[in-house]
DNA sequence: TTGAAAGCGCTAACAG
DNA sequence: CTGTTAGCGCTTTCAA
């Protein structure tokens, strides 16, 4: 069997207490003791058992993750900004995958609390409160991360998307584009931040002489449906001279842009298109994606950390926090 | 507090035990005695605390999973095989990146053991043979994963690279190529699974009248080495009358094929370019790459299925556990 | 079929 | 400064 504090008590001649104190520099002991107490767990090779310790401390150091799907590169991107940080200050992470399924989350929820989880980090793509209440109601540390919906006083870490539409279409305009055509997406949902970003747009749009607002919605999220629109999109852009397309996610400029290439369209010489959220691909995929930069690392990060500050503090903090972004302008647009 | 075995003993009046054994359908309890713990249980909404569970049994029900970054989407791809067939099994992973140190790979090792872990699956991109060691000086079921470097007998599950490598030149040939330029790198390192690669490349080539040899090596396996390359490939291709470039990895290609983009070089109708990998972005990418797919997934879901194997039947099987590849015919590779 | 009791390995009073 | 002891919540003999 491994080595328990038992061993490392009589090797060092001393009681399991003291050994403990050395361990974790709880209380003072003699330098002599503490200096056998030492060598014997060298010597031993002894690592405390943790999970003994959880059961008395009720302190496991694990955090709970659960994500729609690891294979999102934007989530993964959370995840890393999650494990490092949550690293820093020794916490490791267990991950579960939902694939989207709230039922899931919910069961995923009750597992991870069954492994004493100390908080729950829950990265979501729907908009089922349920599933909020629920982990709610487990009366750990929460923070609720989702991209697509808002969720009303949610302990959460998103950017401002009025903000950061408006700042795109800004930028847009300045190029010399006027007729932009926004791209939306689930936008009749009430809690879709779609109504933001389209705020945004709106606002810029308002403040430009010459310039029309030009609203398109599909449905899906995907490079897919990004390609799919292609056919109507092209031809919403033929009927009003529109320059730019401005899509609510990379993934959906992507697949259009993928539409653009298979259709003999170059981007950004006969149309700009720009997306939403700079994910992996968008720096790596040609034309390099213009881009708002959602800091999905840094949002991963912040939201450990709130969770982590909670656990010490007990206190808690306002709900949402804002994190700055960028625009990244890349080839996928140019001035005309 | 939260709700224990002894709340609901006490609720259904029986001792802790016959609720255990209800819990647990250990041994016999009486209908009437297991309907009124089920009761308690539903009613009080008990679920058993795990950690204590673990410090009896020794079962964490947690694989350890060590990567080097998840951002990597191959990676990504792997965790989700595991994670998703350790679920079907009722194991959680804890997830822990080292991003590339192989003294972090050891340092998580040990803390992953101190939690419990009762497996561990390490995803790995350098050749260090005593991380290896260290592991497996832990005694419990491990499976090392490694795309770049070949471990001898290791328990690990990888992809045959000599057939792969041989089978994607053999499309190519097939497609009218015969001065097909074969791009590696780090092959210098005896450990690299590079040589097989070439291997197959080499028999593929000499197995073909008119076709000749042609290698090039590269360091880095990244988009940007793929894009530094370029101007040497071209230099190569153009002395040579080459009409295709395999690449030993997908991010290569697609770092070569930017270069192609920026330099007006088209592929494939100037040139075709092959990856090996097929990783999530060869697929979005356009010109859709042309490339080996490596079953990520299936790598991830076959190391976690062996692990508990491992675990229940305590007996080892065979080290390597080979599995199928496919040549995935897209677009940047065209017929000449 | 059931309950009492002994731990799993550790921390944290408490007494000295 | 140190040892003894009582648990943490659960499983598992052992007797009944």
């Amino acid at each position: 069997m491994s080595v328990t504090i038992k061993d490392v008590a009589k090797l060092a001649n001393v009681s399991i207490s003291t050994v403990s104190r050395v361990i974790n520099n709880s209380k003072p002991v003699s330098l002599e003791a503490r200096k056998r107490v030492l060598d014997a767990i060298e010597q031993l090779g002894y690592k405390p058992n943790e999970v003994a310790r959880s059961l008395v401390t009720r302190k496991s150091n694990l955090i709970g993750v659960i994500v729609t799907d690891i294979g999102n590169s934007y989530i993964a991107e959370m995840i890393r900004g999650i494990e490092e940080i949550g690293r820093m200050y020794k916490y490791d992470i267990v991950l579960s995958s939902s694939y989207g399924n709230p039922d899931t989350e919910k069961k995923f929820a009750q597992l991870l609390m069954s492994k004493q989880v100390e908080g729950i980090i829950l990265v979501s793509e729907n908009d089922k409160q349920s599933v909020i209440e629920e982990i709610k109601g487990l009366k750990i540390p929460f923070v609720y991360l989702n991209r697509y919906y808002d969720s009303q006083d949610m302990p959460t870490v998103t950017i401002n998307n009025f903000e950061a539409s408006q700042e795109m279409t800004k930028y847009l305009v300045n190029l010399g584009h006027r007729n932009i055509l926004y791209v939306t997406s689930n936008e009749d949902n009430k809690a879709s931040l779609e109504r933001f970003k389209i705020d945004g747009y709106k606002k810029a749009i308002s403040d430009v002489d010459k310039a029309e607002e030009f609203i398109y919605s599909v449905k899906g999220f995907k490079p897919e449906d990004g390609y799919k629109m292609g056919d109507k999109v092209m031809e919403i852009v033929k009927e009003n001279n529109i320059t730019a397309v401005f899509c609510c996610q990379d993934e959906l400029a992507i697949g259009f842009i993928n539409y653009c290439y298979d259709n003999g369209i170059k981007v950004p010489e006969d149309i700009s298109v720009s997306g939403y959220g700079d994910t992996k691909m968008a720096s790596i995929y040609r034309p390099r994606l213009t881009t708002v930069k959602e800091p999905y690392y840094d949002i991963g990060a912040v939201a450990i950390r709130r969770i982590i500050k909670n656990l010490k503090s007990e206190e808690k903090e306002k709900d949402h926090i804002y994190l700055p972004i960028r625009i990244m302008k890349r080839e996928s647009c140019k001035k005309i």
